[in-house]
Parts: C-alpha cells; sequence; structure tokens
DNA sequence: CTCTCTGCAAAGCATTTGCACATTG
DNA sequence: CAATGTGCAAATGCTTTGCAGAGAG
C-alpha cells in the first residue's frame, strides 16, 4: 500500500491538494485491489457520508495522472482501480469477473521493439489474459456432471 | 475480407438469416478495418438509407459471436470492430486514436504458460501497445519549436 | 403461419461536466 | 484573498432493449 508521505508528495509536486476526501479514496483503495468507482464511493461514503461519485472520478483521474494508481479497462466493463507502483498485467474471468495481478516480464522488451519498429514514441502497454479462472472451471465441470 | 460463401456458412451454421442489413454491414467492414458503429452505420446508410444504430450493433454481435468479426475496446474509446478471422493484437495512438494491428506470435505460449499454471481455462488474451504514432510524434516535434 | 429481423424510441450504464458554494494555503 | 476542490444534478457517449410491424422460409 502506498504511504501518505509518497501521495502527499506526488500531490505537491503537482498543484494538487491532500483534501480528506482524497486520503478517503487511497484508503479505500488501499486494502483492496481492482475496485470499481461505485465500490470506491460505497467504501468513502462509510467513512465519509456526502461524498460524490463526480469527486471519486475526479481524484481517480489525478491519482492516475501522477502515477500513483493504475486503471484497468475492458470492453463494457466498468473500470477497475488499483493503487501500485509496479508494472503487471492482468488475468480476468469471464465468468466470474474478477481480476488478477501478473507480472509477465518479457513483454516489455518485445513490445518496445514492436513499437519502436514502427515509429511509435512514449510507449505503454498492456496485456490481459481472459479465460475461466480455475474455480469457475471446476463449477462448470461439477454443473455440468 | 471475407466472402459471401464463409459468412453464410456462419450463419446458417446458428439459427441467423443473411440478410440485406447485414450483408451491408460486412461490405461496411470489408475495405476498412477498425470501424466504430458510428462509422459502420455512415456507410450502411450510403447505399441503404434507413438502417438503425441498433441493428448494426445487433449485427456485429451476431458476427462477433459466430467469429466473423474481432472487437476491440479500450479504455473509454468507442468500440472498433474489425472483420478478420487472423488472431493479432493491436498498436493505439492516443493522439490520433489511429489504430494499427500487430501480430506478435511470441505471445501465445508466453500467455498460455501462465495461464495454465493459474488453472485457468479456455484462455484468449489480447495485447496492446499504446503510444504516440510515428505522424504524431512528427507534429508534437514540430509544434513544440 | 411461424420465427426471425428491423426501425424507432426509450432506457441503461459508466463517466464527465457546469455551476455555486466550501475549503485550502 | 486567490486558487483549488466539492456536491449536486444534468449532460454525455456508447450500447442495449422493448415493442409493434415487416420480412423470410
Amino acid at each position: 500500500m502506498l504511504d501518505v508521505k509518497t501521495v502527499d508528495a506526488g500531490l505537491l509536486q503537482s498543484r494538487y491538494r491532500l483534501t480528506k476526501q482524497r486520503a478517503a479514496v487511497l484508503r479505500a483503495l488501499g486494502d483492496g485491489t481492482h475496485l470499481s468507482a461505485e465500490t470506491i464511493l460505497e467504501r468513502v461514503r462509510a467513512e465519509m457520508p456526502g461524498v460524490s461519485l463526480g469527486t471519486i472520478y475526479r481524484t481517480l483521474d489525478i491519482l492516475r495522472e501522477i502515477g500513483l494508481v493504475q486503471v484497468f479497462s475492458f470492453g463494457g466493463i466498468a473500470a477497475r482501480y488499483e493503487a501500485t507502483l509496479e508494472k503487471h498485467h492482468h488475468m480476468l474471468c469471464t465468468d466470474c469477473r474478477s481480476l488478477v495481478n501478473v507480472r509477465i516480464d518479457a513483454l516489455g522488451e518485445i513490445a518496445r521493439a514492436i513499437a519502436s519498429h514502427e515509429g511509435y514514441s512514449e510507449i505503454d502497454f498492456a496485456m490481459t489474459i481472459v479465460g475461466r479462472c480455475a474455480g469457475c472451471t471446476k463449477r462448470a465441470v461439477t454443473a455440468a456432471t
């Protein structure tokens, strides 16, 4: 989890302030990963009622901008937010929609080689593996019997 | 481009009919790739006014279901549709939002290894490289001078 | 004649935005 | 005080859906 110092430093470097709402969003993100804006709102409201969804989105966008949170969005599913500094990829279950982080170190080299070959600059890349997780696979097999 | 035989066979295998509208959607997709539903609508209406956006979406969904079109969707951008049977990945320009296909054969093995290690079944995977294309990079550099 | 398809318009969902007021440094 | 942040509600953009009539086998 991100500590307050890192966050504060990040915000201050830009012109942003560390308000109660923003701190609450970070706290909400802290102990869980891959939360939707809606879920984050619920968590934040638990300790600070009256916070609006708009503020959640605005905060998440700032945090993404300064690099403290990463966003995962994939066809039609509401975006999921995660407070982390580590580059990683995702594995998504098509049944239960659970999301798991995976590190795939080999990708960086591959992606950069392809991108620079095509003249692309300021590269980022994201790999998403889509399938049926172990739990859902077992459930599906059992149900079929 | 997909020929009518392939399409018709695909549709007939399921309970779907090859209507004029569906044929028009396929024709619209044929010579261009990565079209949004809105663009497809324009093209279809050029030869068949009165077609509705709902029909476009319904058709695209059927074509995806039977495997004749692939959908690319990425955070906040309208989905792009492409009529192709070949597995591939994408490179997206953050400035002009152009989309380019890339084949990265090495990924299959990597993805399958990771997925099966975690117990995932029925795997698919998608890599998206995000950056600034050659054209936009040049333009940005020129603008900065 | 039955089943599938279509256009239309309305609804849905996630996200963004305008505005007046509150808060911060 | 000047700049930034907030809640609220309305607006947006993309996509889906219900329905009644049209078309296909």
